[in-house]
DNA sequence: GGTATTTTGTAGCATTCGATCTAAAATCAT
DNA sequence: ATGATTTTAGATCGAATGCTACAAAATACC
């Protein structure tokens, strides 16, 4: 039925990943596409439609490779602050690591695609809602078995905390410093902090 | 001593702003700006030397603009913890009254300029500093004032307030909701509270 | 083997990109 | 008026853009 494809498949999606991570959607040419993913161009169009298509492809294997990865990981231990402390600390590690400043393909998305393309930005908010319900989970998972405030409010709170992923992503494209990050998190994390029972302190005489 | 210009400067500069905001540098085109500006494109080239000098230079009168006028405009109070609410309320509003979803031109430069282009990015990354000082300078005279907790750390809070800021600006464009945009800022403008004296409270019986 | 079907490489489409060239128009100093 | 200098409009440069046409190559079914 027809000659087969030549061509590795998972490959030719990472590199596409790759290509749009780097560069964004404008900024990334279908022929830099089909070089990184080692394929020709009329095999490009023939499989993926084109580039828009191909970038709605290359967004959702990001998603899956990279954000629901992360959350499948860190909530399988079923310790739901460590989770959310993990998870702001692991995307600060690869934001200062990573060289080429290439960001979240997600973050970056929403900025530069989601606002010019009704379509796509539907892709992205669902994507984020995504994140935004891990940290609803664990919030919800923390106040019910005592780890958290039971004043904290896990819808607002997960919005606080998108927020601030999203805030520290951008900010490490343009200062990567790890100071600066990590006082960013610090007191969206200090909110999952049980409060302090304050010491009974002598009157000052 | 030569032919004068005829156009209109302020106007161009603004044009250029406009068409550079709204769409980011890549996806602006000479043509684009040329006649947004009012000018053709040889007269583009001669007075501003090109498109990346031109974006430069409408980046600075944005700052001025938009973001210095700002933060004059809100620290002329003397009102430290007023001036810092008052400026995220105004992002939230801005940027729900923003019907094309430009955003900030700053964040957006952050973004998708900055990791591409040292200069460039050193400028921008100069500009968040500003924004950053301006929260750094109302923590302390809050402080000082009595208005805020002695215990707030001015340059971490700052930090703090500048990624919670850019989060806003970068949500705003993918899901514009003013509950999610004011849970985002809520716990930051929190931790400018001095905290409440508990109440004394009867025991349970 | 023959045929239908799919993939692949090559070439090329029209369009747009940033940038430049040329020459006419407009100004000031002399 | 003349000359020097600058701005302007318009045409155009080579390169790159997303995409498609076309035919050769490779497969499965008969």
């Amino acid at each position: 039925m027809g000659r087969l494809k030549e061509f590795d498949e998972t490959k030719a999606i990472d590199g596409a990943v790759d290509c749009f991570w780097a560069r964004g959607y404008a900024a990334t040419s279908v022929r830099d596409l089909a070089e990184r993913m080692g394929i020709g161009g009329a095999s490009l169009y023939n499989a993926y439609g084109g580039k828009r298509a191909l970038f709605v492809t290359a967004l959702a294997r990001y998603a899956d490779r990279s954000m629901r990865e992360r959350i499948a990981r860190l909530e399988g231990d079923g310790r739901p602050k460590e989770a959310i402390r993990a998870f702001l600390a692991e995307i600060i590690e690869r934001s200062l690591a990573d060289r080429d400043r290439k960001g979240c393909m997600l973050v970056n998305s929403a900025l530069d695609v989601a606002p010019h393309d009704a379509e796509i930005g539907k892709v992205v908010a669902g994507y984020l809602d995504e994140i935004r319900a891990f940290f609803r989970r664990n919030i919800e998972a923390g106040r019910s078995a005592g780890q958290m405030p039971r004043t904290l409010d896990a819808d607002a709170v997960s919005a606080h905390l998108l927020g601030v992923l999203t805030g520290i992503r951008v900010l490490a494209r343009a200062k990567p410093d790890r100071a600066l990050l990590e006082s960013v998190a610090r007191p969206a994390l200090d909110l999952l902090e049980m409060p302090v029972k304050p010491r009974a302190r002598r009157r000052r005489s």
